[in-house]
DNA sequence: CTACGGGTTAGAGTGCACTCTAAGTCAAGG
DNA sequence: CCTTGACTTAGAGTGCACTCTAACCCGTAG
């Protein structure tokens, strides 16, 4: 696959995905003979989990962290798992608070509502006096 | 309140204070007859909102136009309501996104898990042998 | 043969949200 | 009077994550 391909296939720009090669975080990849860049589909799922940390927040920094320890094999994967763990829970209270968020959006809103209501109310009581 | 005081009380720099209202987010301060901003209470309700806006991933711009509507009165009291209908929409679908990151973090913990568990019972064998 | 559509590189530029610097003013305490 | 520390301004600098530019190369279809 060249790199058009993986444009269309992984979401990324061309340039996203030479910078990402460029800083680490995809490995370098295989070239044609003519030095073009030639990748396997496997690269895919590598990237859509790059998507999911990204999504969630992740530094790219803290995911170079991860990529190398994958790059340096079976040995690494507990202290991986750890790093993992522990942006878990960076998330999940991540989550925690943009539902406590999401709870005062909810009360402003009602509270706009509240205004609207009022106002009908209002309307209705001129229009009875007149 | 002076600016010291409401860095204490509301975790801003006095910098990101000066900042917000040279762009408008906050509202212009009052000044004490030295030139210095004399900020009233009813500033930290504010900020608070702005935080939370801010934490729900609101970029400054939208913050600036919802501030821009508020300063206008009780007339744009339904643009509002709308425009944190809209950002709720957004934070909510966020949520689900990363709940959904969440599995795929889990996932992939297990799957460390389980690797330490072929591990140990690999070992297990070896002593047995031994 | 040549135009075209892809690819290549190093490095510059962008947008966001701060964050800090430099140089200055001001009021109270010792 | 002088120091201290909190304040003032305009504007420069920072860090992140891209995003784009310029100038180039390569293979194939017409």
């Amino acid at each position: 696959m060249k790199i058009g391909e993986l444009v269309k296939r992984s979401g990324l720009s061309a340039h996203t995905i030479r910078y990402y090669e460029r800083i680490g975080l995809l490995p370098p990849a295989d070239r044609d003979r003519s030095g073009q860049r030639d990748y396997d589909v496997s690269i895919l799922t590598w990237i859509e989990f790059l998507n999911r940390l990204k999504t969630t927040g992740m530094p790219i920094r803290d995911m170079l962290l991860y990529a190398a320890l994958r790059a340096r094999g079976t040995e690494t994967e507990a202290e991986r798992k750890a790093l993992l763990e522990e942006h878990r829970e960076r998330v999940r209270a991540h989550v925690a608070e943009l539902q406590d968020c999401l709870l005062v959006l909810d009360t402003k809103i009602a509270g706009y509502a509240g205004v609207e209501e009022r106002i009908k109310i209002h309307d209705a009581r001129q229009t009875k006096r007149r």
